[in-house]
DNA sequence: GGAACTTCCTAAAGGCTTTAGGCAAATGGG
DNA sequence: CCCATTTGCCTAAAGCCTTTAGGAAGTTCC
């Protein structure tokens, strides 16, 4: 007998792969296996169960993301930051959808706490030292960017956007820069 | 043998219901039948399969949501139109959470293009009447409107925002006085 | 009352998940 | 080097979900 060499990493990696081949609800233990010629039950052996799997693809994504947001933040600010921030979000959701839809799992709160969604937050909140903003607005905002980014991105990938003037780069781009001037005039509270 | 009445209307409602006890991706042809105290393949008569289903939930769900937010349009503009219209969605995704998550299943093209999400999106542009926008902004910020209600309460519903400072109904109101002030003063193309 | 239709049933096949228990391959101490 | 232990993958089996096929009991309407 061979063996197939499986590890819960590659388990993962092969998982995330499958995800942005076959969408991220499509992943299966089953499909999994077969991906690896090896039976169902010999996974159980390096993951919990079927829900442990897509959590930690969920994981695996939401590292990568914060890998190439702060890549991508390295050396900018302002509107600068802003758009490149946004624009490795929109990459990284239409280059593997499955993996961004992963990200968007909803992990328990402690898994949460220990993921790279946080580093992600403290990535967004890095770029609103770019303009004139106090606390508690600076959250507000955070959330505010949070909110339109992954917003936008799933909009687009559900295709809310396709087949209707203008094309969706344009207005990507126009809500940045309208983001951009929102931040820079932010209302002060009525 | 008595007969249940199943009707496709009466299934597709009771799969909302079940929708908003146990989330949308746990709405399976089995659950439904339980409920009806009938054997699954009963429904077979009724629905194509358990995709159709699925379908249909989202297009009931997307038909209350329009038909609120109509609503809460009538007689309203500028930020008074936009506030309602926002606390739509947001007491709709906190009220629904299981229909809501469903509004938001992909539809292939022809389906979308049928559904009442067509509505939303015309009262989407309403809103803007109250403001002073010209195409092609007037579409970028239908988009940027949509991504943010979508995002926001999507976030918010899984979990993003709960558990710390400040809570979430003062930033939901600061965002929308912040849209508010961006929609009166957009940018001009730079 | 009976023909035609509709509703719901039983039966069955196929797929995914998960657990239990077993054999074989790798590992490493004597 | 060899034997014991650990580890990796297997077979088997049970439970649940989906979907199709075909049949029997209600309902409708002439």
């Amino acid at each position: 007998m061979v063996r197939a060499g499986l590890t819960t990493e590659r388990l993962v990696r092969a998982g995330a792969e499958l995800a942005d081949e076959v969408g991220f609800d499509q992943v299966t233990a089953s499909a999994l296996a077969r991906r690896f010629d090896v039976k169902v039950a010999s996974l159980y052996s390096h993951l919990k169960n079927s829900q442990d799997l897509r959590t930690r693809i969920a994981l695996l994504a939401l590292e990568e993301l914060a890998d190439r947001a702060a890549e991508a933040l390295a050396g900018r600010s302002g509107k600068d930051a802003l758009g490149a921030f946004a624009d490795v979000y929109r990459d990284y959701a239409r280059t593997h959808p499955g993996r961004y839809a992963a990200a968007r799992h909803p992990l328990d709160p402690e898994t949460a706490a220990g993921s790279a969604g946080v580093r992600i937050a403290q990535l967004t909140r890095a770029i609103l030292r770019g303009y004139d903003l106090t606390e508690p607005d600076q959250t507000h905002a955070v959330r505010l960017l949070g909110s339109v980014f992954h917003g936008y991105v799933s909009l687009e990938s559900a295709g809310g956007f396709s087949h209707s003037a203008p094309d969706s780069q344009e207005s990507w781009t126009r809500i940045l820069d309208a983001l951009d001037s929102l931040l820079r005039n932010w209302p002060a509270h009525p």
